[in-house]
DNA sequence: GCCCATTATGCAAAAACTTGCATAACAATA
DNA sequence: TATTGTTATGCAAGTTTTTGCATAATGGGC
């Protein structure tokens, strides 16, 4: 349901293409919001259907022709709307946790390798953040008292990925030691 | 999809009902997995027609009547059929993050207070989970041991409570110097 | 010249998940 | 005594999300 409202926060900024929107959600915005291509088209066309959003068909020459999309008073009404509302607490399902809690059902190779796997998933996306962290330090105090807000965003996702990192070094020392019992 | 995994999981340790393991879910692994009680009960259906689980059906006096499930051999096997392969990076959708990055079409009072509400049920959620920290080391080495893997991801809820919370004092401060000059 | 990646969009179907409703007995509380 | 909470399960319908397929042009590498 905040697809939607994803949607309509980057719209807001700026308009912007489905390929865009999707482009975004996975090169910058991917520590706190996924979506496929096509769930990001088809919201787009119902907000496109409820007047949220306006449409402009863009030829392009060496290029596909893409739609850009803009937000509408009515799309940024409905924004506001949600804005004003409280946001339910996250669900959190994480295969990874099932996967170690059934630890014992498998070999400890086998959750080491997923351990470093995954360690380096969330390395390279901590690597990332730490890079746009150092670009926003560089703007002027009045540039980043305007991304004031999208950086504490940015701010849980290195936090989030440090614990994450502090804690596989627990898993992997456990784990270590299991492996030179045996 | 891993909803089906993260049951057989429980059920590998000792034979459940559906509403035990919504219970589990809800009280204990809430930090990891949630699902609704109708979730489980279609999830433990197609389990149980798959011959995964087998069913037994327990009439209480007091209470209602119980289906108690346990794992089959079968159920054992598709469940280390899919411990031998690997589980992809998790999925994060967190709309609270999406509200602050659209924080400039709100006001800031309405993003502390949702801050707030969210500070509470983080907290709430940490606590919990120390307390089960403690009673696990006042377990016996031996019992330690037994149950090492599922403490690993207790720590994985304990450092990620703990990353949200000294992320959100980052931002009620910010939140609070915007306040201050307005 | 062939294959692959990037840009750009979309339909159709399946799977996963949520919401609303329904039943039913007991215990505690207001 | 009426309502609420806990135990215990489930159907039906809806929404959300994923998966598979499809098209089409350009540019780069082998």
């Amino acid at each position: 349901m905040s697809l939607r409202y994803a949607i309509l926060t980057l719209l807001a900024t700026e308009p912007a293409s489905g390929y865009d929107i999707v482009k975004h959600f996975r090169e910058t915005l991917g520590y706190f919001w996924n979506a496929k291509h096509q769930q990001v088209y088809q919201e787009l066309k119902k907000l496109s259907e409820d007047g949220n959003v306006l449409v402009e068909n863009q030829g392009q020459e060496d290029k596909p022709d893409k739609k850009n999309y803009r937000l509408s008073a009515a799309g940024l009404a409905e924004l506001q709307q949600w804005l004003a509302g409280s946001v339910p607490p996250n669900k959190i399902n994480d295969a990874l946790l099932v996967k170690l809690y059934a630890g014992q059902f498998t070999d400890v190779a086998n959750l080491k390798a997923e351990m470093h796997s995954h360690r380096q998933t969330h390395e390279n996306t901590l690597q990332a953040l730490l890079a746009t962290e150092q670009r926003y330090r560089k703007l002027t105090p009045a540039e980043q008292a305007h991304h004031q807000l999208p950086y504490l965003t940015l701010r849980r996702g290195i936090l989030g990925e440090q614990a994450w990192l502090a804690w596989a070094d627990e898993v992997m020392q456990v784990l270590d030691e299991q492996d030179a019992r045996s």
